[in-house]
RNA sequence: GAGCCAUUAGCUCAGCUGGCAGAGCAUCUGACUUUUAAUCAGAGGGUCGGAGGUUCGAAUCCUCCAUGGCUCACCA
């Protein structure tokens, strides 16, 4: 697109003005620039002050940014100035500038990056402006920039050139510090709590830790194909094996299915493992480490999910799954029961199920029929069967259940968890079932590991281990309706195809 | 993968039952030294997403395709 020679009357003349600057030995992408204020930084300096004592103050400024608006008067004119803190606005008169910078400035356009630099004051309304006493362009913009009332609105611009929609839309500016500044808060706390940042292989030669069909992708080299990843957790254990005792990884993984708007290809998850503790505290944990979050980014644990107000402060819900199940469904599924009788129960409940599911298959069918979608206040639900859990520890009362748990908040799934299984023999077992559900026809299910089962036959302590997904909890604390709104580059069909 | 909807100037959008493609912002020329959706006077700017079809005539109707959005399916 941009390669194509459909200059418009716009391109051509600012590609015009850029070359009459560069022929009077003007430079139109000038140098570095030192500025002494943000526009924010500006505002909380002299905001306070009166016009008049601004005037006898003659503070001196200089700011850099983007041209947002212009207003032009023969001989001194208007324009707004806009960096990531916010915009300010400038005043240049040519008396102060002179004659060459302030052709400059008149002829420079909306979406130019310029620096200025000169006396705070404000105007006869109160707005905080520089007056100019020079004038530099920074960086010539050839294109013009969208609408300065209507913004960019096509969403499909607004992802594929994702800079124009932080030039023009404030919130998404917004939107993507906050996100940034989970991270650190997220980050911080862990590592005040004494946990080693790590990082491991994306490449993996076996894709596992989760239940996924991967991307595939092949090592020339080594003439082998390796898989990007699915989830972090096998090679964190081998940490924990490793005696690393506290470890969490944040990080990108990668899982081959539909796109929608809580899904995108690749998506950002931090997973944690801390050896001598159990799924009981990584529910201690999670309830910590968000609340904080949400705390430090947003000053406040309640917060409005569209039309749900979530309270995230602290002694969230906890539901065994079977009771949410029972709760909701009428059905128990405590009663021992073959495989055949859990999938008529489910026929008989409209929950679909196929043949080859088993009793801990159709429990969580259930689950995901009647209950998950109406856990909007934080509820950690534990006791996932074991058919579904193939790296949780079975529960020590009854071992058709494991130790772990899934943290819902708005009907959606943000966390899980569990005891981390550490007998080897029992791991090997439950990968052999996950080999069974392949040769059915579960593409998704587990592949045997035999790295892994090898560390683990060195003891790994036991262990609790957290996964939570942070493009989701973003969402959750930026009110963000899809996942799109929360990456900043969410994965876009090619547009070079088409016709070949 | 299925259904529904959208695609018109750089941006935001009108365009009715088929009859000369429009507005605002932006751009260009001119005026204007405290404006702020600056104002005033004038001007230019279009492969109506693409390809077919129906028709005297298509932005408008039909078919196919492309891209996007939403919902569903898939994703434990």
């Amino acid at each position: 697109m941009a390669q194509e020679n459909e200059l418009n009357d716009q391109m051509a003349v600012r590609l015009e003005k850029m070359q009459r600057m560069q022929s009077e030995g003007q430079d139109p992408f000038g140098e570095r620039y030192e500025r002494t204020h943000t526009a924010e930084e500006m505002k909380a300096a002299f905001d306070e002050y009166t016009k008049e004592e601004l005037e006898e103050k003659q503070a001196k400024a200089a700011i850099a940014g983007r041209i947002m608006t212009k207003r032009g008067k023969g001989k001194a004119g208007f324009a707004h100035i806009q960096d990531l803190s916010g915009q300010i606005q400038i005043y240049v008169r040519k008396d102060e500038v002179g004659e060459e910078q302030y052709e400059i400035f008149k002829s420079a356009d909306i979406g130019d990056i310029v620096g200025v630099g000169g006396e705070a004051f404000k105007t006869n309304v109160g707005e905080m402006s520089v007056k100019a006493e020079n004038f530099q362009m920074l960086s010539k913009a050839l294109r013009p920039l969208p609408d300065k009332h209507h913004g960019l609105k096509d969403v499909e611009q607004r992802y594929r050139q994702r800079y124009l929609d932080l030039i023009m839309n404030p919130e998404v500016r917004d939107t993507f510090v906050l996100r940034s500044k989970i991270l650190q808060s997220m980050r911080r706390y862990l590592d005040q709590a004494g946990y080693l940042e790590v990082e491991t292989p994306t490449m993996h030669t076996i894709p596992g830790g989760a239940s996924a069909r991967p991307f595939v992708t092949h090592h020339n080299a080594l003439d082998m194909e390796l898989y990007m990843r699915i989830a972090i957790e096998l090679h964190l254990k081998r940490l924990i094996v490793g005696g690393m005792e506290k470890v969490y990884e944040i990080g990108r993984v990668f899982r081959n299915e539909g796109i929608s708007t809580r899904h995108n290809p690749e998506f950002t998850m931090i997973e944690l493992y801390e050896a001598f503790a159990d799924y009981g505290d990584m529910m201690t944990l999670t309830e910590n480490v968000i609340s904080h979050i949400a705390n430090e980014v947003l000053g406040e644990t309640t917060l409005m999910y569209e039309e749900t107000e979530v309270d995230l402060s602290s002694g969230w819900r906890r539901v065994h799954m079977v009771d949410a199940v029972k709760e909701a469904s009428g059905v128990d599924f405590w009663q021992e029961m073959s495989d055949e009788k859990a999938r008529e129960l489910a026929k008989e409940h409209g929950v679909k199920v196929e043949e080859t599911m088993s009793f801990g298959h159709v429990v969580n069918e259930f689950f995901e029929h009647y209950v998950e979608e109406t856990l909007m206040q934080p509820t950690f639900v534990y006791g996932h069967p074991v058919a579904i859990s193939p790296l949780a520890k079975k529960n020590d009362d009854d071992p058709r259940f494991t130790d772990r748990f899934e943290l819902f908040i708005v009907g959606r799934e943000h966390a899980n968890a569990f005891s981390e299984l550490n007998d080897p023999v029992d791991q090997r077992q439950r990968f052999e079932g996950q080999m069974a559900e392949r040769e059915h026809g579960d593409e998704e299910a587990h592949r045997m590991d035999e790295d892994f089962l090898e560390s683990l036959e060195y003891g790994m302590p036991p262990t609790g281990g957290l996964g939570i997904g942070i493009d989701r909890l973003v969402m959750l604390l930026t009110n963000a309706a899809s996942i799109r709104d929360v990456l900043l580059f969410p994965q876009m069909r090619s547009r070079e195809q088409g016709e070949d």
